[in-house]
DNA sequence: CATAAAATAGTACGGCCGTTCCTATTTGAT
DNA sequence: ATCAAATAGGAACGGCCGTACTATTTTATG
């Protein structure tokens, strides 16, 4: 029987291998990096030939952007699509950065693409380069709104510069991934969670001197 | 006429090459990272040829090895050693900050080799990595001190943990360069910057609420 | 089961890599 | 000017890369 909907039956079988081979190529892509990626070695790890892998990807680059779409999803799902299910605010920002922290936490033993490639791409123009920093903006932007929202419903303070502190959270994580990927420093993940809550504590408070005598930290 | 002091006259030429290729070796490093770096572009830029190169140092790795030790002592010429002319203490802290600032400013246009290497080594044992990681370490380490001789001389809270201070410092860099040097967004500089002040701000307040009540942040 | 289509393997090519070996040139002290 | 030592070049090697083309095998469908 031929039913109209084709979506199952059409997953033939070289959808499927198609399917493991960019699971394994993320893989390996988050250990060596995208650059590090290859043809030879993903088809040696797939007990495939190079050519058999290859037909799936039109080309390396093609396959590197594959690699790079299924990450973002990934995160996505592991860290942006749970967080919007917390309340507005605050509590959302809150949600968010701890999912990423956690996610960060388990790529630590396998790197995240996101910021290996920052560095393998951050002189060298192209479909990669270009797609990379549409995923991260797309992020930023995300983590932006969260910070806004937070502002607007009065949970942090009115005079916060918002994408500020979305720059002071991404350095919580990039030092994270840094100390403890790179370093393999003890006790990185409790710091960059202190290192949150500081954050949004100092975001939060109302400013140091009351009402009248204005700061002088305006100054310098 | 032969003068004991041999060390001016035994610059032959072969060191002055060798010297010349180094610092084109970390200006190619810089850019494409020390994985990049091939002694065929290199020898390119130099106008000589493969082997030519080659024969100034035993192997390519040995090649890495030296441009990272040159890059550590422009490090420690250009932050390190103009920092320690400051006082003791915060003022010191303060113009470290400001001139690893200044130097991953002009480095945005390049690239930093620690942050990139931190990237590229963090799952590739060898002796590039140990090299590396041994440089950063005594950077922070010389960080830490900086933040603990603050401490001593009461610039900052006696609260302070020195670690977490100098993980949150080095976050503020790290985001620097990946906004300014990956991402090309403007204002990244002022952010670091306004990132520090708020720090050091932060942890030279007293507690917020004074004296006799303690601060609900403990929980959680 | 037959057959067309899809998926995989095989082979080969040019390109760049680091490295080696050997020769040519240049340098510097006598 | 001479001559040994230092320095640079040339050619070639095996290795891995991405890719193109052709053959073979596997799959889905009548």
């Amino acid at each position: 029987m031929n039913f109209i909907n084709t979506t199952e039956k059409s997953m033939r079988k070289g959808e499927l291998t198609r399917a493991a081979i960019l699971d394994m190529a993320l893989n390996l892509a988050s250990r060596n990096g995208l650059e590090g990626l290859t043809i030879g070695l993903l088809a040696e790890k797939m007990h495939m030939s190079k050519s058999g892998v290859f037909a799936h990807f039109g080309s390396r680059e093609d396959l590197q952007i594959e690699v790079l779409k299924l990450y973002h999803r990934h995160f996505e799902q592991e860290v942006f699509y749970p967080g919007t299910k917390a309340p507005r605010g605050l509590p959302r920002l809150q949600e968010m950065f701890a999912r990423w922290v956690k996610r960060v936490t388990v790529e630590i033993a396998s790197g995240c693409i996101y910021i290996s490639g920052a560095v393998e791409y951050d002189d060298r123009p192209g479909q990669i380069r270009d797609a990379l920093v549409g995923m991260v903006r797309t992020w930023q932007e995300a983590l932006l709104r969260c910070v806004q929202q937070a502002v607007d419903m009065g949970h942090l303070r009115a005079d916060t510069n918002p994408q500020q502190l979305v720059f002071e959270i991404y350095g919580l994580i990039l030092a994270l991934h840094h100390d403890a990927r790179f370093l393999q420093a003890p006790g990185s993940v409790e710091r960059a969670q202190i290192g949150f809550e500081r954050l949004i504590e100092s975001y939060r408070m109302p400013a140091p001197d009351a009402v009248g005598s204005n700061s002088k930290s305006a100054a310098t």
